[in-house]
DNA sequence: TGTACATCAGTGAACGCGCGTTCACTGATGTAC
DNA sequence: TGTACATCAGTGAACGCGCGTTCACTGATGTAC
């Protein structure tokens, strides 16, 4: 009965592996918890295995160690946040939004999902974890929300939306092959058929990335506390302020 | 005698308070060797007592309890950073830089510093330690950065360095009192008296702080790792970018 | 100058806590014939 | 359908480590008379 295994019933596999997979899914969920409450730094499987009822060394038949771990979740975080910009983006920009007005909306779905996942936040773009690097095959999910802001520079300079460099800075050498290859590959046909210079726009996600970071990061780190009274209008004032910085331009309606 | 106590001699007070002087010295000494190692969150009492040669429980006579060492720390390296931006601030200005120019310079040494001290900067800028919370007294220190980002922008204003805010932006009732009446109190007579709208001078101060922090913690916490070839120069072409970002003008020499 | 007392520095043991990871083990679930 | 074996899940105890903080204590350094 080969054709029967093509086809997956609604909860696949056998019923081991079945329990398997919820048992492992229950063990993000808890591990998920427990970096929202106590944060990643202070991760640990025995309160994972605590919080599922379950001995300390239980958990290693699911996972190989607690960086392991460490490293699942930052994958998630960085999807999360991923998948934030990404739709962020194309909701905007697909609504006919300038490049100005996309790229805030861009920033405030990075800092509304930053201000719910603060620990993950702090995972993903604070202080590294001691004692714990992030293996290579993080970077890819890592790579999601440049992705969006180099498309966004794309989308500027297509739409004639994209001011030169101001002060202008010869930015010739200043990025990495591997780097310059990815940004190539991004957009209809990539920048370059868009008469655009590569490298000044991957210096134009920088800025923007740096903003991002640095504006949610002072508000969530509480250097902010006590200086504003608006929260959300003050980073949307910043982060407009970036934007002519780069040269994008929000060109009035009509 | 009570005149022989007016002019005290070069290592002062009775011998126990010397020895007392200098052990606390050696101890604060210790303590940074040990953050600049494994960083503010790994600080122990255990690990600097042993550094020290010491019983641990010897350390509890000149320091409270750990969170009181890194409290010490913390407004170590407030003052540290503080002082290097004052510095750098004071020397570009008084040469007659630009608003522009100087706002580079104090840039850099901003930078300068975080590189220096990276566990340091972690501390202050980073993600809170867990189960630390700064105490009121560190918020002094912590202002020097800010008071230098605000005399910035004031000096801009006066040398006719300042550009509108683009896009424009209602800022009415985005700064707290506390905050207005600091930025009033800066500068020569404070912005008020140039002219300037304070409120939007915090604005522009705001924007130019999230701009450190999100380079320096970019670059630091490893999110351009692979981008550029020349970390130094990436960074100042940020900078010059959002200066125009709040209007700072860098006005072409004479 | 000398004695009696108070102050302070530093010791070492202990309390109580938490952690990651390993390992021999008991049972249950699957598989092959 | 039934038996013999292999696989896997989860247990509980243990190893070895580190931490902050307290506490009764020994000595040395200061002070008052």
């Amino acid at each position: 009965v080969p054709g029967a295994t093509v086809s997956p019933p609604p909860a696949a596999g056998t019923p081991r592996e079945r329990a398997r997979a919820t048992f492992t899914a229950d063990l993000l969920a808890a591990a998920r918890r427990q970096v929202a409450e106590v944060g990643a730094a202070q991760l640990s499987l025995r309160g994972v295995a605590r919080e599922l009822g379950v001995a300390s060394s239980a958990v290693y038949r699911y996972v190989d160690s607690r960086d392991a771990l460490l490293t699942l979740l930052l994958i998630e975080a960085f999807d999360e946040v991923g998948t934030a910009c990404e739709t962020a983006f194309a909701q905007t920009s697909g609504a006919g939004a300038s490049a100005g007005e996309t790229w805030v909306a861009v920033a405030r779905a990075f800092r509304a999902w930053a201000l719910e996942h603060r620990h993950s936040y702090e995972l993903a773009y604070g202080t590294p974890v001691p004692g714990y690097v992030a293996p290579a095959d993080t970077t890819s999910h890592a790579t999601r929300v440049w992705g969006v802001l180099g498309r966004l520079v794309i989308a500027a300079g297509l739409d004639g939306d994209l001011a030169p460099l101001s002060p202008p800075a010869d930015v010739r050498g200043l990025v990495t092959p591997g780097v310059l290859a990815f940004a190539g590959g991004l957009g209809d046909g990539g920048p370059g058929e868009a008469g655009l210079d590569v490298e000044e726009g991957v210096v134009r996600s920088v800025v923007l990335f740096d903003a991002l970071v640095g504006a949610v990061s002072t508000e969530l780190f509480g250097h902010l506390h006590g200086v504003t009274t608006d929260a959300d209008r003050l980073f949307g004032v910043t982060i407009a302020a970036v934007a002519t910085g780069v040269g994008l331009t929000s060109r009035p309606p009509g």
